[in-house]
DNA sequence: GTCTATAATTCGATAGAC
DNA sequence: GTCTATCGAATTATAGAC
């Protein structure tokens, strides 16, 4: 078991670590510059992590894991309602880590969306980040396969891989110019995700 | 006006740099890993392009130029035509950079896709990004007003920009299990720039 | 579990010979 | 225009005291 302290000193870690890389990059960010913003030692990082490759798989993990659970819980009780699936529902569902990550965390929201978009540039890191979010991608398929009995598996595929990329983009570009979320009221949220849904339904069943 | 050996350097730079940004990014690369795999010397790189934040945005140019020149060149061929400009032949022009780059570069392309991806991933070279993709932006913002009237500004803009998203996308994506686009041959390229624009019109238009 | 100190490498940039 | 040599600073990682 850890103790409370050691306990802390991961979560600055990890809290640090994961404003670092979403910020610069994995390979642009030195282990020096997360313990000088977390205000802990070197070693310490050695220690609780083993290495710097160790801190980024836990980083990404930490991030996944309420982006996923909170996509496959709506889902489940979309698919739970007696009438057939539709692709609205489901597409509320998928995009319930723009209120996940926005409203719930704020400033931090923003910082997880940016490393969620680096999940998908940076190649030495797509393992790790395939582990983490295979999952939310296994059940949002099955919804989709369900809900378009008419469509290929390969057309659902490529159609969703096109969604995870606005999904990533929206939560990255949130708060600027020309973003299709603009602030951070709960009705914005709302409002947004329901112009989310309605233009990938309609590409969705174009 | 540069010898012939000189220039010869320079694309050998500019090629080797384009291939590790796009690898690992711009932050992650070091100038010396770039002229390992350039074959030329350290000092070579300083001498023609000053420093490493000049050739960053020396090989975002040189990536940027055909790109932009071939969506403009074909928006304006298509606003040329005498009927009303259509979503659809706005679009088409749009996704030109898929043709341009996958088909006429073979794996540069696909390196270039992944490049362009960086530009909207790494907050320190927006600005640089921006600046190469401006002219681009503008025309089809124009041109997307222009045939759809009846939709905001604000609204064609964040469209706009997850088209934008979706573009990055399918080239970072080419080739790989679930993509729209998976093979290099003239008429695959030409069936996925299809299936692209029936999906991104019918999301515009809803 | 946290720290200092340091080893071993690598980085960007420059000076100066040719 | 190209090269060698090198500076000063930064990097990851480790050893060992407390």
């Amino acid at each position: 078991m850890s103790s409370a302290s050691s306990t802390d000193t991961q979560t600055q870690i990890l809290d640090a670590a994961e404003r670092l890389f979403a910020e610069q990059g994995f390979g642009a960010t030195s282990l020096r510059s997360i313990i000088r913003a977390a205000d802990v030692n070197l070693a310490a990082v050695h220690y609780h992590f083993g290495s710097k490759d160790n801190l980024i798989a836990a980083t990404i993990h930490r991030m996944a894991q309420p982006i996923v659970e909170a996509g496959v819980e709506q889902l489940a009780t979309a698919t739970a309602q007696p009438n057939t699936l539709s692709v609205e529902s489901i597409l509320n569902a998928f995009f319930a880590p723009v209120e996940v990550i926005c409203q719930a965390k704020g400033e931090r929201g923003r910082i997880q969306a940016r490393l969620m978009g680096r999940c998908r540039t940076e190649p030495a890191i797509e393992p790790i980040a395939e582990e983490a979010f295979a999952m939310s991608q296994q059940v949002f398929l099955a919804a989709f396969q369900e809900a378009l009995p008419q469509q290929s598996e390969a057309e659902i595929r490529w159609k969703f891989d096109l969604l995870i990329a606005m999904l990533i983009r929206v939560l990255c570009a949130a708060g600027r110019p020309n973003a299709v979320l603009q602030g951070y009221s709960p009705a914005e949220i709302e409002a947004a995700i329901q112009r989310l849904v309605k233009f990938a339904a309609a590409g969705i069943r174009a």
